[in-house]
DNA sequence: AAAAATATGTCAACAATGCTGACGTATTTT
DNA sequence: AAAATACGTCAGCATTGTTGACATATTTTT
């Protein structure tokens, strides 16, 4: 810390032009903050422990996706997995190919359409997939303890409800 | 595409072994692909929503997430945005540092112990969290039309058990 | 008072995963 | 025959995460 610069002794923003907030920032109630930091909170930590798995792998979360949703729709094309995960192709591409390189995933040319690329999962790309999804299903198990089948109807909803329409 | 490599023609793996997987991942029913899946889809748009504004002033997710906190709790120290967020302090230091030196968030030196940095919202800092916060509370407060209140407090419930245990 | 621990900052290098733009090839459609 | 489509690939770049090492100010311990 050469300098100390930037860091404020004590005082106000003696203009007044932009001055500091000591107050939680609560939006008037106009705000849900609890359903968002509740969804930040969850999904990082929903998160964490396929990552786990991947770093003896070699893998990464991009990789998750992609073996997951092959293994889920399986004769998918590259357009379609595409559309699911809103990336570039080129940034599928990346990991697609690291997986089809190690055994993970197939490629089969379409049998209607020739420029296709269908989509497969191995045998070790199945048995990854599963062993990805199993600590996730468990955390989720362990939240739905206690809780009853309408609960999780709300939860299913709910999630439904914060998804972009489908385009088709 | 210069070869053909990695092509599959039509036939199934003639070594037998690691063959491949036509058929839908169920996990025989033991893994909860529904809300695997709901989680990751409402992830993704709900996240899309900022995006969008953070754009527009040259902030990633990373400010988004700090300049959120921050304002939430104001007066957090770096320790404690750093066991929030779950990141190393480096990557913390590099958006930080941006949000401090254009305004939307100030450090003072802690009044008991000067070692700590305090983090404020400016005015501005206030203003930019607010804006990002009011689309993403849009989004769910239209997942939830139609749903009553239990079905609320459902979804609340489920978003807390999702997460790690705090460690205190 | 000296030494050790703590809170924070910073430099440097690197990895994962997004992006854009441009271009190539095989195949199908017009 | 020409155009459109599905996919692959090269190159470069941005964001955001990581490690490791080290500096400085301050507080706590000895």
């Amino acid at each position: 810390m050469k300098g100390n610069d930037n860091v404020a002794r004590q005082m106000p923003d003696k203009h007044g032009a932009n001055e500091l907030h000591h107050d939680v920032m609560t939006g008037d109630g106009r705000i849900d903050f609890e359903i968002i930091e509740g969804l930040f909170f969850a999904y990082r930590d929903f998160i964490s422990d396929p990552d786990a798995i991947l770093a003896t792998s070699g893998f990464g979360r991009a990789h998750h996706r992609v073996v997951h949703f092959v293994n889920r729709e399986p004769g998918m094309t590259v357009a379609d997995l595409l559309d699911t995960l809103k990336i570039t192709k080129q940034s599928l591409a990346r990991v697609l190919k690291e997986l089809i390189d190690c055994g993970y995933i197939q490629q089969v040319a379409g049998p209607e359409d020739r420029r296709q690329r269908k989509l497969y999962p191995t045998k070790t790309g199945r048995e990854l997939a599963l062993a990805l999804a199993e600590p996730q299903s468990r955390r989720i198990a362990r939240a739905f303890e206690n809780m009853n089948a309408g609960d999780r109807r709300a939860v299913v909803k709910f999630l439904a409800g914060m998804q972009n329409a489908k385009s088709e």
